[in-house]
DNA sequence: TGCTAGTGATTGCAAAACGCAAGTACAGAG
DNA sequence: CTCTGTACTTGCGTTTTGCAATCACTAGCA
């Protein structure tokens, strides 16, 4: 993707930041799923390849959406969290994932927080939000 | 991009349908600035080039989001018009929007549609979708 | 001490996608 | 019957993916 370097428009801006097809992927695990470790990215269903992924985290970290914490002497240790910036896309994920299951017909709806993102979105986002008191302000 | 099928996430089945940086440009001027032309999409700050224009709005009309209508007899009268599937994408994109223009410092805020999202979103999203009626269910 | 497994990456290479410039086919204007 | 505009398509070089293999390091175990 060309960076499309300073632009006026929003959408734009987000786009370049996140608008690649494995961004938003890795952002859902970190939000949704809570996931923080690297093994637990590749894990995911979508198989995402190693260099992908590294390039992915590095540039979302470049972009001010997740901080790397390094354990000492142990790279086992290495976390992802997510910034404030990255809390806010909260609305945006929720939003796209109104619009997936309403038009995917495969979606599985036994996972809980289908329901849940239905039922009860408010809600829903304040549970998660909980997870991540260490970085919220 | 890969092509992944068949997903169980609804994130990932909104990704493969546009997840790409150039879909959601397009799908913004259809829905935002009501372009309906090649030449008006051409046009854009962002200088799409014509190659992947073609291919992208090849792939939205395949995807179910954008219809293709033609002129009789003269290519200069096909036009580009929004399903009732892309119109749903108005949460999305103003969601997006709603983050960009938190976090992009360059975002042009003179741009009338800019203020009214933040005074009345939807009372803008209302005012929009009259601009399809005709496609609207 | 050595061996094995796990983890967080990097590297090499083929395949796909992109970016740009040029060209094509057709319609209407003059 | 040229000239302009429009909606694409084609060629080609560059960039970005996808996949497998590999590396450097740590911990665990004997």
């Amino acid at each position: 993707m060309k960076k499309r370097a300073s632009t006026v428009c929003p959408i734009v801006y987000a786009l370049d930041i996140w608008g690649d097809p494995w961004s938003l992927v890795i952002l859902r695990d970190v939000l949704i799923h809570n996931k923080r470790h690297y093994r637990e990215f590749l894990a995911s269903r979508e198989r995402i390849s190693t260099n992908i992924l590294s390039a992915r985290l590095q540039s979302l970290v470049e972009a001010g959406l997740l901080i790397k914490i390094e354990g000492e002497s142990n790279r086992a240790q290495t976390m992802y969290r997510p910034t404030q910036k990255a809390l806010d896309l909260f609305p945006v994920i929720f939003a796209i994932m109104h619009w997936g299951l309403k038009y995917n017909p495969n979606t599985d709806m036994s996972i809980p927080i289908m329901q849940e993102l239905k039922a009860d979105e408010k809600g829903l986002e304040q549970r998660l939000l909980r997870n991540f008191d260490d970085v919220a302000t």
